[in-house]
DNA sequence: AGCTTTAGTGAACGCCGTTAGCAAACGCTG
DNA sequence: CAGCGTTTGCTAACGGCGTTCACTAAAGCT
């Protein structure tokens, strides 16, 4: 009797190389459970090592430092929360676009408010970690993250929902920032036009500051419940997307 | 001869308090110099009191801990911050409104950017500080800053530029939350409508979008330069609120 | 002058990140 | 199976941190 060749997690890789993966997930579990738990500050190779049953020094061999682990979480929380909102996308019939869209973006805020020290380490400030530290690995999992918004405006463009303003109402100097930004993050294709790009940056930046400033909790001295304030956001800035604001069924 | 009874800071007080309050002074002038120099993680209160010839121990005397220490810098923060935009301000002749609005606006983002660090701490994640910690005067001084904000807006407002939605355009649960809101900030005065507050929340929320986006660094991986970002939202922004865009004059 | 309040110190406790040297376990090769 | 390099995890140690406590010395008041 043959043994089964399926594609199991960690396949190709020898018993050696599927246990250290192992751990190294484990690391970053309760790394990312302590973060939740007691904060940034509360995140240490100590208290990760007494958990496990080891020492401090064990987890070098996994790990080359306490920044390195937080930027590996941070980018297991992007792919976390890509994943959150394509999975809201999906569970609404295909055809209905703006359903979708009002989905996803609901889902963005859902997921910050459910997670809101991922969500603070995320899109919050950048602290400024000992020079070295490779940050390429967060990098592409935020990058992975943006491509699920831009799918979604991809549609809407696509279906020419909403007015796009043309070359000659983007002023120079933005111009030259928004090609940077379109050619980035893989947004220049032909039928992508310079005005688009210009409506997209405005939308995400809108969305961007009304759900941070609810889980940074700046208005919450004067302001007991944020969501009205994000359902008039949305609102207003899908009405700019041509898209039909529906309220939220509770 | 009688000695001159001019009100010097620190008028009224013994020479004890006067001692007291400047060294109470150079240990937040030198945490905050900190703050900027070696991030947030940097502020300690032994190195603190290193520089200044002391102990750690002794810096209890003054401050009861390190996070009451990081409230105290935060409320100076504020503090600076609303003076640098009432300055602004009032550098501008008094009848040309339009053009107090905007510079106003723009220096809240130049201080941003010249004050990253201490951006960061006052707009970015609230990090959980060890309850007991009085919370007030940083609040207290935040809450003056929102003030010099309010009163531009309140002059907008008087002006009749713009068009205030109608109370029934405003959704029953938004309106209680902005009531609230109001109520704390002290803008239920009879003139300012619900509308009114709908309109400066959404310019506030949209405003700090796109400058923490930028202090943030969250577009940094695909856009140099985030001033032209900043003054296309600005323009977008004032259309809403009536007022006249002037471009940037360098 | 005497007494009380205050400012600052030194020692200590228990955290933390990180490095260096060492011993055991693992897994491959002959 | 024996041998041997590689990998893993440990102990010990260094220096830094916040914070508490007991204590001294100075300052201010009566």
């Amino acid at each position: 009797m043959a043994k089964p060749q399926i594609e199991r997690p960690g396949a190709g890789l020898s018993r050696r190389e599927r246990v250290r993966e192992a751990t190294l997930l484990e690391i970053k579990e309760i790394a990312r459970r302590h973060l939740v738990e007691y904060g940034p500050q509360g995140v240490s190779l100590r208290a990760i090592a007494r958990e496990m049953g080891m020492t401090a020094p064990g987890l070098y061999r996994y790990v080359s430092g306490i920044d390195a682990l937080l930027v590996l979480i941070t980018a297991q929380m992007y792919d976390d929360l890509a994943d959150t909102v394509a999975a809201a996308d999906a569970s609404v019939p295909e055809h209905d676009t703006d359903q979708r869209i009002l989905t996803s973006l609901r889902a963005f805020r859902g997921w910050a408010l459910e997670h809101r020290a991922e969500f603070s380490t995320m899109f919050g400030p950048r602290n400024q970690l000992d020079p070295g530290t490779d940050i390429g690995e967060a990098l592409e999992a935020a990058r992975r993250f943006g491509a699920t918004f831009f799918t979604l405006f991809d549609r809407l463009l696509s279906e020419e929902r909403f007015e796009v303003p043309s070359e000659e109402e983007v002023p120079a100097d933005l111009a030259r920032e928004l090609r940077a930004f379109a050619d980035t993050v893989g947004l220049s294709t032909p039928h992508v036009s310079l005005g688009a790009v210009m409506v997209l940056s405005s939308c995400w930046v809108r969305l961007y500051g009304v759900v941070c400033m609810e889980i940074f909790q700046h208005l919450n001295f004067a302001m007991a419940d944020m969501e009205p304030l994000f359902e008039s956001e949305l609102r207003s800035l899908l009405s700019r997307l041509g898209v039909e604001y529906r309220p939220f069924e509770r």
